[in-house]
DNA sequence: TTCATGACCGTAG
DNA sequence: ACTACGGCCATGA
Protein backbone atom coordinates (compact mmCIF):
# COMPACT_ATOMS: atom_id res chain seq x y z
CA UNK A 1 0.00 0.00 0.00
CA UNK A 2 0.69 3.57 -0.88
CA UNK A 3 0.22 6.30 1.40
CA UNK A 4 -0.79 9.59 0.37
CA UNK A 5 2.09 11.18 1.56
CA UNK A 6 4.24 8.04 -0.72
CA UNK A 7 2.70 9.03 -3.63
CA UNK A 8 2.91 12.75 -3.39
CA UNK A 9 6.61 12.36 -3.28
CA UNK A 10 6.74 9.93 -6.19
CA UNK A 11 4.57 12.08 -8.63
CA UNK A 12 7.08 15.60 -7.53
CA UNK A 13 10.17 13.38 -8.25
CA UNK A 14 8.68 12.97 -12.04
CA UNK A 15 8.51 16.20 -12.76
CA UNK A 16 11.14 16.77 -15.28
CA UNK A 17 13.31 20.06 -15.35
CA UNK A 18 12.16 22.71 -16.86
CA UNK A 19 7.99 22.18 -15.93
CA UNK A 20 5.77 22.70 -13.25
CA UNK A 21 2.84 21.22 -11.61
CA UNK A 22 0.32 22.98 -8.92
CA UNK A 23 -0.63 21.63 -5.74
CA UNK A 24 -4.12 20.43 -7.04
CA UNK A 25 -2.67 18.72 -9.80
CA UNK A 26 -0.33 15.98 -7.77
CA UNK A 27 -3.18 16.04 -4.97
CA UNK A 28 -4.90 14.38 -7.94
CA UNK A 29 -2.49 12.22 -9.44
CA UNK A 30 -2.44 11.10 -5.32
CA UNK A 31 -5.62 9.99 -5.85
CA UNK A 32 -7.10 13.27 -3.63
CA UNK A 33 -8.65 15.83 -6.34
CA UNK A 34 -9.44 18.46 -3.04
CA UNK A 35 -6.03 17.45 -1.37
CA UNK A 36 -4.16 20.25 -2.22
CA UNK A 37 -3.69 21.39 1.10
CA UNK A 38 -2.46 18.02 2.50
CA UNK A 39 0.70 18.58 -0.69
CA UNK A 40 1.45 21.66 0.70
CA UNK A 41 1.50 20.84 4.16
CA UNK A 42 3.62 17.64 3.51
CA UNK A 43 6.18 19.74 1.47
CA UNK A 44 6.14 21.88 4.54
CA UNK A 45 7.22 18.88 6.87
CA UNK A 46 9.62 17.19 4.40
CA UNK A 47 11.11 19.12 2.65
CA UNK A 48 14.02 19.38 4.81
CA UNK A 49 15.42 16.05 3.38
CA UNK A 50 14.26 13.86 0.62
CA UNK A 51 15.99 15.63 -2.10
CA UNK A 52 12.50 16.61 -3.41
CA UNK A 53 12.09 19.32 -6.24
CA UNK A 54 9.50 21.18 -4.63
CA UNK A 55 10.73 24.18 -6.52
CA UNK A 56 8.91 22.93 -9.08
CA UNK A 57 5.24 23.15 -7.07
CA UNK A 58 3.00 26.37 -7.82
CA UNK A 59 -0.54 27.03 -6.79
CA UNK A 60 -3.11 26.82 -9.51
CA UNK A 61 -2.71 30.67 -10.38
CA UNK A 62 1.33 29.76 -11.44
CA UNK A 63 2.35 31.71 -9.05
CA UNK A 64 4.99 31.58 -5.82
CA UNK A 65 3.02 31.47 -2.63
CA UNK A 66 5.76 30.61 -0.05
CA UNK A 67 5.87 32.61 3.10
CA UNK A 68 9.54 32.15 3.61
CA UNK A 69 11.60 35.10 1.83
CA UNK A 70 14.99 32.67 1.44
CA UNK A 71 12.77 29.72 0.20
CA UNK A 72 10.47 31.66 -2.07
CA UNK A 73 14.07 33.54 -3.63
CA UNK A 74 15.49 29.38 -3.74
CA UNK A 75 12.05 28.80 -5.74
CA UNK A 76 12.32 31.09 -8.32
CA UNK A 77 16.08 31.05 -8.90
CA UNK A 78 15.87 27.39 -9.55
CA UNK A 79 12.99 27.61 -11.91
CA UNK A 80 14.44 30.21 -14.33
CA UNK A 81 18.11 28.19 -14.43
CA UNK A 82 15.64 25.51 -15.63
CA UNK A 83 14.51 27.73 -18.21
CA UNK A 84 11.09 28.22 -16.78
CA UNK A 85 9.67 32.28 -17.32
CA UNK A 86 8.90 33.66 -13.53
CA UNK A 87 8.04 37.15 -13.84
CA UNK A 88 9.23 39.66 -10.91
CA UNK A 89 5.85 39.21 -9.38
CA UNK A 90 6.82 35.42 -8.31
CA UNK A 91 4.42 34.28 -11.35
CA UNK A 92 4.60 31.45 -13.94
CA UNK A 93 3.41 30.90 -17.36
CA UNK A 94 1.38 27.63 -16.64
CA UNK A 95 0.06 27.26 -20.42
CA UNK A 96 3.56 27.07 -21.46
CA UNK A 97 5.05 24.80 -18.47
CA UNK A 98 2.64 23.00 -16.66
CA UNK A 99 3.25 19.50 -16.60
CA UNK A 100 0.87 16.99 -17.51
CA UNK A 101 1.73 13.49 -15.84
CA UNK A 102 1.43 10.38 -18.07
CA UNK A 103 -1.79 8.13 -16.53
CA UNK A 104 -1.34 4.59 -16.14
C1' DT B 1 -11.03 9.00 19.28
C1' DT B 2 -11.24 14.10 18.73
C1' DC B 3 -8.79 18.48 17.73
C1' DA B 4 -5.75 21.64 15.39
C1' DT B 5 -2.89 22.62 11.47
C1' DG B 6 -1.68 24.00 6.64
C1' DA B 7 3.85 26.35 0.84
C1' DC B 8 -4.35 25.45 -1.31
C1' DC B 9 -8.69 26.25 -4.32
C1' DG B 10 -12.77 28.34 -5.95
C1' DT B 11 -16.13 31.79 -5.50
C1' DA B 12 -17.71 36.35 -4.24
C1' DG B 13 -17.37 41.48 -3.55
C1' DA C 1 -6.20 43.65 -10.50
C1' DC C 2 -6.92 42.71 -5.04
C1' DT C 3 -8.65 40.81 -0.39
C1' DA C 4 -11.91 37.73 2.34
C1' DC C 5 -14.20 33.62 3.41
C1' DG C 6 -15.51 28.71 3.59
C1' DG C 7 -14.49 24.04 2.30
C1' DC C 8 -11.40 20.58 1.69
C1' DC C 9 -8.80 16.29 3.95
C1' DA C 10 -4.31 13.73 5.36
C1' DT C 11 -1.33 13.97 9.35
C1' DG C 12 0.28 14.25 14.04
C1' DA C 13 -0.52 15.12 19.03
Amino acid sequence: MQLFTEKVIHIIRAIPAGKVMTYGQVAAAAGSPRGARQVSRILHSMSRNHNLPWHRIVNAQGRIVIQDDEARYAQTNSLREEGVAVDRCGKVDLAGYRHFPELK
